[in-house]
DNA sequence: ATCGGGACCTGCTTGC
DNA sequence: TGCAAGCAGGTCCCGA
């Protein structure tokens, strides 16, 4: 479920609820999460007030009067507020109880996502990241530099973390579509002006997604958090063997670094 | 340096 | 209708 806009989006959802709260309790049900979830967890953070919930990459971090917490929602993690009483269901890993009435309720099916306890804010995993793709260091000529001498696709390069964060799967996709650049094309061989263009449609497909999910999972608070809020916008993603919107040709598909790739051989080169 | 594959999981869709 | 295979928005780690 969630790429860089969806958890973007869930944070502006659960900030407004959890700053200034207190935490009363915190039940792990299930810490064999993709990384085990620490006892400290549930120690340190009860009693903190919740000062602010910012974003790196697509952990969100929940930030205490001491130490923080960190949440990764993985493939299939989601996050809601919910009254203290709300039913569990199936996979509800981890509730935070608020002073409010409330609660933070994380499930998550598969399991792939994590919560970490952050003593000091830090974190090996945040260590090697590069910039966030929305930001003014997420540059052409930044990625043109990076990409230099680069015997690699365009396609890993943009969705390497230690390059740029948060771009996955989808938006790489889209983002070489609209940009017009094969997902093939060895990143160290594509010019300055190329880039330029490609760092647009990347931070443009983004923020577009943002909006979106913004709209239409609004709602994500209340029992139903359906996402497909941005499907109709995608251009190649899941629409191998359809035509092309712009020229008609029929989109191809391949796997580059195990994913699956979908591009217009005739718009994209 | 880079890539492929396996690992971690469940659930939904597809095909026989 | 049932069942197995295949696939999924992430990302770390290993071996080649």
């Amino acid at each position: 479920m969630p790429e860089l806009p969806e958890v973007e989006t869930t944070r502006r959802g659960v900030a407004p609820h959890l700053e200034g709260a207190s935490i009363t309790a915190v039940a792990v049900r299930e810490p064999r999460l993709r990384w085990p979830v620490s006892p400290e967890l549930a120690q340190m953070a009860t009693g903190q007030r919740v000062h602010t919930v910012s974003r790196r990459a697509k952990y969100l971090i929940v930030h205490l009067e001491r130490g923080a917490f960190m949440i990764h929602l993985g493939m299939s993690g989601s996050l809601r507020i919910l009254p203290v009483d709300a039913a569990l269901q199936k996979h509800d890993h981890i509730d935070w109880v608020l002073d409010s009435g409330q609660l933070l309720r994380y499930r998550d099916p598969r399991r792939f996502g994590s919560v970490f306890w952050l003593p000091d804010l830090s974190h090996p995993l945040l260590d090697s990241l590069g910039p966030e793709p929305l930001s003014e260091a997420f540059s052409a000529k930044y990625l043109y530099e990076a990409s230099r001498g680069k015997q690699r696709s365009i396609k890993g390069l943009i969705m390497d973390a230690k390059i740029v964060v948060g771009v996955g799967n989808i938006y790489a996709n889209e983002a070489l579509y609209r940009s017009g650049i094969r997902p093939t094309v060895l990143a160290g061989k594509i010019s300055l002006s190329r880039y330029l263009r490609l760092v647009d449609a990347i931070k443009a497909v983004l923020a577009k997604a943002i909006d979106a999910g913004g709209t239409s999972l609004r709602d994500f608070l209340r029992e139903d958090g359906t996402p497909g809020y941005f499907r109709h916008e995608l251009k190649v993603y899941g629409r191998e063997g359809e035509p092309c919107d712009a020229c008609g040709s029929r989109l191809k598909g391949l796997k580059i670094t195990g994913r699956a790739t979908v591009y217009c051989a005739a718009c994209q080169r």
